[in-house]
DNA sequence: CCCCATATGTGGCGATGCCACATATTGGTG
DNA sequence: CACCAATATGTGGCATCGCCACATATGGGG
């Protein structure tokens, strides 16, 4: 069941929103959007870890090598409060513009 | 009032939705999108005639050269059987990953 | 022992939309 | 008349983004 591909752009809101709640690292956060979207949204690896790298060097993610719950090495990352404000702009974005094409859609 | 980029992917989309009820032309059809959304998707005139010219080449589109209402020439573009089958999958799509975003952003 | 899940990473690639610009015509206004 | 705005189509260059394919490493279970 490969659900179809992102729309590009929305992969950093995604991103910005699982880890609002708090640090995860590269693999649980591609595990979580799979899983809270039923497999509908599915992030490639060639897709995942060069947006953490430019959301760190943007300075809206920090990094931080911890140990995960599995007893291994993984990089965790948390969310600055530029990130923080950035995945507010991102979902008003998002909110705005799907209302806008869903009205297009509905449109006689 | 610049309302913000498209989401890459969904021009298509707006473009077939456009021509649905009956042929149009480009400038029409940028102009369409445009008002139904109130200025929130503005479609670059970079983006749009390379994308028409892309659905015409798809099978996606027909089009016509025809005098448009002003007494211009402009040219039409009409969906083809198999462009309003692409508009179907296309919408779906949307709908489907739109709901997977929402889904997402409104999880605890 | 081998495979699977976990975990991170890269290089190459195609597609898409933006910006800036060019062109032509028509109609209205100063 | 001169000029500008709106109508109408088009291109070239460019950056970004996500996909595909692959590489690497480790820990645990059968």
């Amino acid at each position: 069941m490969p659900g179809s591909d992102l729309y590009t752009g929305t992969l950093d809101l995604l991103i910005l929103k699982a880890v609002s709640w708090g640090p995860s690292h590269g693999y649980a956060i591609a595990r979580w959007i799979r899983e809270t979207t039923s497999d509908v949204l599915v992030v490639q690896e060639g897709a995942l870890y060069p947006a953490l790298h430019r959301l760190e060097r943007k300075g809206l993610l920090s990094e931080e090598w911890r140990e995960s719950e599995t007893g291994r090495q993984a990089k965790y990352y948390t969310l600055t409060p530029r990130g923080r404000t950035q995945l507010r702009v991102e979902r008003k974005r998002w909110e705005e513009h799907s209302r806008a094409v869903a009205r297009a859609l509905a449109s006689a």
